[in-house]
DNA sequence: AACGATTGCGCCAACGATTGCGTAATGATA
DNA sequence: TATCATTACGCAATCGTTGGCGCAATCGTT
């Protein structure tokens, strides 16, 4: 099997130096028509593609984009990665980059695997999804100015560029919603007080509240780990408050948290949509199959990709960034378990 | 910011020549135990990392290995991705390998998108899932002897390496948990006759039809496209026959169209598990979230990401494959959706 | 003491592409 | 024909690392 054909072999048969080539391919340099011509025709016909170590090498850059997720614990779904992955992988490589995408590592290993990755120049700068407060990764990437786009937010003091969904606005709609049919006693399941997300999605509940003039009885927030059963639990719970404080509606946090709350209402006998509405929030793929489909928020998960890399690659080409901070509205997707 | 430390910077500071540190790297020649300190002190000191596009120029290689999966349309889920990552990532970085995702491109672009990966030297490998009868890539790849290992089987008579989900043993395993709890008339939800995938699995379920000795009526086995709204078509139409031939069990090829089925059964006034059983294929995170939860296959993803990984690390280290074809059984596991 | 064998490390030449500079060839002008 | 600007392309160096070769110093053996 013959090599790859190189510079040399390319300018050998259009009887030029590999120079001359290069400034072809690259559109460097004046070069008459009729060389042109000729150089192009070898390009063709030997297939000559250039290398890209030497490139690389010679560039002082990769010309890859390093991406790190979080991986969901096993029985749980990512309903992201799928779109989000491609979507970046679509615009990075119209630029000419490619993606290395790697789970985060647990924590105590998390800067040396970033280290690792700079300091060999495998990658020019980074994406970072599910980020945290006090996020190592992006202190880390802070402080070797190494270009990143973060996707999410973190320490309010930490100034960096990143772009989120608006799970306020997200909130917000749901609870709006819910008002619009007709609910008063509104409760929530939400995540521990730790999770900057969390937060802010409960921040959209209770300013929908708020803006309706309803008061809020402490006990319709229910806070507690990520899952169905605590959704089922927390539900629950608030089906045995008293008849003048128990909700006609529920909001969770996340679809897998609505399941949850879905299923204790069905378990009492209760039809979710006509007795107790319940919101969702990501629509993961099965919050239509359920029964009845889950009204919930979708997130733009297509536009998150495309900006997070379109900004990245303006840093690395050394542009200002426009928009250092990016705020995308998810959209309610209004199905039966809200009512009618 | 000062420059990452290059093998030049380290020889100066440790006072040899640059080679000899690459050697001391590399553990490839004997050097006296002092001068072996002293260089290793200066790496140490000046948190020395060898450029990898130098290396990979020299060595001509990347030491990244392609990957690539056919994303699902919008609204399906693909269970498997976040998780064959990972295990993939994990044992390719053991030997220090990266894996660079794309998604399969349009058929007519397909060989194109290979050919660049190739030619520009940007992977030393690929795994390729989601495969085809008459799967292009396998066809380019294997004409160019290009290092590769695919998840899933194409033409019978291409051979290639390859691991795959044993999908007969599957469903016969389905078949024959349905067959052990009593039921006979059994049918079987299905995929067009030019799914590969589709066929083996069916094969399964007749296989276990067969060594029950029970015929089989032509009308249980019902062929459509991979959706829900097939599944709960097939079903009703299944649920149509007169009572003498109508199943009184439903084995589908994939939990979407299972739950398709499960609905049709609802829809019905008829309980899943009770009056007729279901089970799927894939173990996707909601079948467990299903009421009542779905029987159905888990595909061993994390041990065929990591055995893929390492069949290909052999391919690329010139040592022959003990196994060429690897065949791994999915586990049955039995939720409600089959009954008590 | 003379010999070959071993060890430790320096030197050179790549890998393939790019870049700034230099220069020969061309054309225009006086 | 001499001068100058412009065009087209060659020259040499460089990016960081590695493999092969060779030389000097050291060691053991007779």
């Amino acid at each position: 099997m013959p090599r790859q054909a190189t510079l040399k072999d390319v300018a050998a048969k259009a009887g030029v130096r590999p120079e001359t080539v290069s400034k072809v391919v690259n559109r460097k340099a004046h070069v008459s028509p009729e060389t042109e011509a000729r150089i192009r025709q070898a390009i063709r016909e030997l297939g000559y593609r250039p290398n890209v170590a030497a490139r690389n090498l010679r560039a002082r850059q990769s010309r890859m984009i390093g991406y790190s997720w979080r991986p969901v614990p096993a029985g749980q779904f990512n309903p992201i990665l799928d779109q989000f992955l491609q979507s970046m992988v679509e615009v990075a490589g119209q630029a000419g980059y490619h993606l290395l995408p790697f789970p985060c590592p647990p924590d105590h290993a998390q800067v040396e695997a970033y280290q690792e990755l700079v300091d060999t120049n495998r990658v020019d700068g980074f994406i970072l999804s599910s980020t945290n407060v006090d996020d190592q990764r992006i202190a880390y990437l802070q402080k070797i100015q190494f270009p990143f786009i973060a996707f999410g937010r973190a320490n309010t003091d930490w100034d960096f560029p990143h772009i989120d969904v608006d799970g306020t606005a997200g909130l917000r709609a749901a609870t709006e919603h819910l008002l619009d049919r007709g609910h008063r006693r509104i409760a929530a399941i939400a995540w521990p007080e730790d999770s900057l997300t969390g937060t802010l999605r409960l921040q959209g509940y209770g300013e929908a509240m708020a803006s309706a003039s309803l008061s809020l009885d402490p006990a319709w927030i229910a806070r507690g780990e990520h899952s169905a059963a605590f959704g089922h639990l927390a539900a629950t719970q608030l089906l045995d408050l008293p008849p003048e404080r128990r909700p006609t509606a529920l909001v969770a946090l996340s679809d897998l948290m609505a399941i949850g709350a879905m299923h204790a209402i069905q378990d009492r006998g209760l039809e979710v949509g006509r007795d107790v509405a319940v919101t969702g929030f990501d629509d993961t793929p099965m919050a239509q199959y359920l029964r009845p489909p889950l009204t919930t928020l979708r997130q733009p998960v297509w536009e998150s990709g495309r900006r997070a890399i379109a900004m990245l690659l303006q840093l690395l080409r050394g542009e200002p960034l426009p928009e250092q901070y990016v705020l995308l509205k998810p959209e309610l997707i209004v199905r039966e378990s809200s009512g009618e």
